[in-house]
DNA sequence: TCAAAAGTGTTATCCTTACACCCATGT
DNA sequence: ACATGGGTGTAAGGATAACACTTTTGA
């Protein structure tokens, strides 16, 4: 048996996209008030790479780490420009908690993600930003180029990625690799002057985009596996719930069919309480049946969408 | 703006899963007598991982490489072992090619990829490796376990991930790990002795869980991604990508449903020609569309399974 | 009594699955 | 003639999306 080709030596850092729903809003964990992902080496003593980074998660932010999936490793010469030259390779995972968390020094904090990509947050109708902001520079990005095969090419990419009429909310990764190759992000930096950036907050390194990948990877897979859960108190109304799910999503649901898919696939089950805290009849609350995932294949919430509001 | 934390090295091995339809069969690219993937390592002088798999995989085969994905980034310890203690993070990508390639070196060749995983064949009805072997031996890990709670878990993960009557061809990953457990796959190694084991070619090290990452993968793709055509000819008759996509996924689909799919979706246009290869009515030629990748997020061939053959 | 949110029932529409059948060629 | 694979039409069933409406609480 022969042993593989031997390669050559490189740095390993673990970056993570912590989420949490912290008043009903969906959150991430943030150091440098907001402008870094929590990020940190990983030590060669662990057996693998996932409990490497649950270790170090853990102690920086002293609370057990629920769900962990990994994202995505990236080893761009662009990252190790800053840092000296020397080559780093990031690996990049999505945690979620279903509590909150403080982390120890670094001035750590949750952070709205929307604050980071105000265009993808359509539980109000379209958001503003879309038709104020992005489209109209998208357009000017589009006519800036003179060959009229590469205006072609652009146009259809922002009509694939940013039009109102079929929104996918799935495509938040793309959308901000557009906006960065047109420029109108921060990060994008250098050649460009960006002299004028987009509404939402930037981010250091590739951080913004590896927080793109976290999400978009959470919104699709809400609709194939029941994750909502991880991030749910033990206890919830249907309500809570949705506008879980619809913080995730960025969209708002269509609260009949929603109860009745969630009901219908056996996803939850009563408690026997209820909850008089919403303002309007008492809602009973419900918990989420564990042994689900091992009975069958389970389907996550599949998203009832509804157009208009 | 402060600097990352400094990780300590290691080293990067980058595998590669490379797929060709080699006679209407899913082939990947082996060494060693189809027990190694191909690796190699990842030069620090490239741009990125992807340039540089594609430069190794290039210079090996001599032949361009299409579509590559990235899979997934493993450090397991166990890995380490096997190469004098060195820490290994090895990162593996999915790559379709279109046609035969031949590697310099090492003896490479191609294999159908049922050889190393002959119970996901279901084009011709159960495959009769699965109630002959997979099933009783499974029973027998089952009835193992003293504790009841730990048969009742077992015999569960067994239902999920093995049940004839809800088969899901994407759960190759989650079927080999299950039968790894079991220890009835010789990889397993060590304290089991696995006298007998399963049919089913064994490889180095973890690549044969690799392998069975990249044809989940893959099996899950076609489903929402046009990524077939990848693998096809320029001009193939309908007849031939069903079998292609067959061949993927494991199972028999349903010939009328197939074919409505495919142009509804408008993703093939004639050629004008026709093919009388088959033996019965000649067939038109198709050409993939490549165009609808840029007109719009475009859904791959779902499958319009048959339950009986 | 009214606003606000919970909760139930029914209908229209589309997509998937399945079945039945015809067509063009080689032997 | 008939076997073989190519190709078309249509009906049944189930899931989704949409609508209308009732119930229970607090202010």
């Amino acid at each position: 048996m022969p042993s593989p080709a031997k390669p050559r030596a490189v740095a390993i850092e673990l970056n993570a996209v912590l989420v949490a729903l912290i008043d009903e809003e969906p959150q991430v964990l943030t150091l440098e008030d907001g402008a870094l992902l929590p990020s940190g080496p990983f030590e060669g003593d662990h057996p693998t790479l996932q409990t490497g980074l649950r270790a170090w998660v853990e102690r920086q932010t002293h609370h057990p780490l629920g769900y962990v999936e990994q994202l995505y490793t990236f080893a761009d010469r662009s990252r190790a420009a800053a840092t000296s030259g020397r080559r780093i390779v990031s690996i990049s995972y999505l945690g979620l908690t279903r509590e909150r968390v403080t982390a120890a020094g670094h001035e750590p904090g949750w952070q709205n993600w929307y604050r980071y990509f105000p265009w993808e947050d359509w539980r109000g109708g379209t958001p503003a930003v879309l038709a104020r902001q992005v489209m109209p520079r998208l357009r000017r990005w589009i006519d800036a180029a003179s060959d009229p095969a590469v205006r072609r090419g652009r146009r259809q990419r922002m009509d694939i990625n940013f039009a109102e009429a079929s929104w996918n909310e799935d495509l938040v990764l793309q959308r901000y690799e557009l906006l960065y190759e047109a420029g109108l992000v921060p990060e994008a930096g250098g050649r460009r002057p960006t002299t004028d950036p987009l509404p939402g907050a930037p981010m250091h390194y590739d951080h913004r985009r590896i927080l793109a990948t976290g999400i978009a990877r959470l919104r699709a897979k809400i609709k194939y596996r029941p994750v909502v859960f991880e991030l749910m108190p033990p206890d919830f109304t249907l309500g809570q719930l949705q506008l879980a799910v619809e913080a995730l999503a960025g969209r708002p649901l269509h609260k009949q069919n929603f109860r009745r898919l969630i009901d219908q696939q056996g996803l939850v089950e009563e408690t026997g309480g209820v909850s008089a805290e919403t303002g309007g009849r008492p809602a009973k609350l419900y918990r989420f049946r564990r042994e689900i995932l091992l009975e069958r294949a389970v389907a996550g919430s599949k998203l009832p969408l509804s157009r208009s509001s």
